[in-house]
DNA sequence: TATTGTTATACTCTATAACTATA
DNA sequence: TATAGTTATAGAGTATAACAATA
């Protein structure tokens, strides 16, 4: 429940900003996602893991640029997986100094899991909203990411 | 930069979802927000500042309550913003336990500099979407929220 | 007994730098 | 020498539990 207010505080501009609005969509999305997880999988791991059950024999490095971690980051991600027999690091043929990454049978159950509660997730929201508007949210969000990279349009222009 | 792909890996159904892309945008901003950041300023700790600004003497609970931080999460903030002499602590009338919380002159400068910096990036975002977009994703941003507040439409209906 | 601020502690997520094995 | 994986370490950001002072 992040929600702000509750309290009587005055927000003064802060809920006018979409920058703000979109932290706590994000924060409650979050918790939507990670609440009552029996497999406790945030939203940014099961991204990762949906991304080896798509691409599987992939290196740790193609894993981790695709996703924009350092290399560094996903091993103890993906030793903890391991541990939990999710997933499963092979020799990579061709180059001996890289591992060829896939999902376990457990693995690739713990994804179809979080990908129908993620799924779940969306179907509720869809439902919140007039018949053509989540497309309208999901397009608009991708050109908020393309909007935001360009930067403020004082520094564009020059 | 964040943007998923750029390898040419197979992204699934993950930029079809909502909660995916609200992660990449949120992602971005706070990026672009803390970027070329003199005061280090990250958009939680903003939110914060601001909130002081518009609710100037309250408690330190009270605030904590607001942006929904446990209150023991605040204090090593606030101390923080005090050692950079942002905020000052006085005694609570009325409750000699509480402490009010003020912004010192450089602490209301910080607060105008990360405005003006948020309401640069605001722009920058409305300059790329078109007449009216902007305030349609503010409108379905907020719709989103109480969306996903109120759960799956199956633990919905019982 | 309950609440406010605080401390101690721990957990997650991320990064950088340095190491090793291989290329 | 460069790259892939790893380790050690560090820094945000968050939480819980316990404590002192006050209510």
């Amino acid at each position: 429940m992040v929600k702000l207010a509750e309290t009587d505080l005055d927000l003064g501009e802060l809920p006018e900003q979409i920058i703000v609005e979109l932290r706590i969509c994000q924060i409650l999305a979050e918790q939507a996602f990670t609440a009552d997880s029996m497999d406790g999988v945030s939203p940014g791991l099961y991204m990762i893991l949906a991304l080896i059950d798509k691409n599987p024999g992939q290196k740790q490095s193609t894993l981790a640029s695709c996703v924009k971690l350092d290399r560094s980051t996903l091993v103890p991600l993906l030793n903890q997986c391991e541990r939990k027999q999710w997933i499963q690091r092979k020799p990579y043929e061709g180059d001996g100094r890289a591992r060829a990454v896939y999902l376990t049978r457990q693995g690739k159950a713990v994804v179809r899991r979080q990908a129908d509660k993620l799924a779940g997730l969306e179907a509720g929201v869809g439902a919140h909203m007039a018949f053509g508007e989540r497309d309208t949210l999901l397009r608009l969000l991708k050109q908020f990411q393309v909007a935001i990279a360009a930067g403020t349009p004082d520094e564009a222009h020059g």
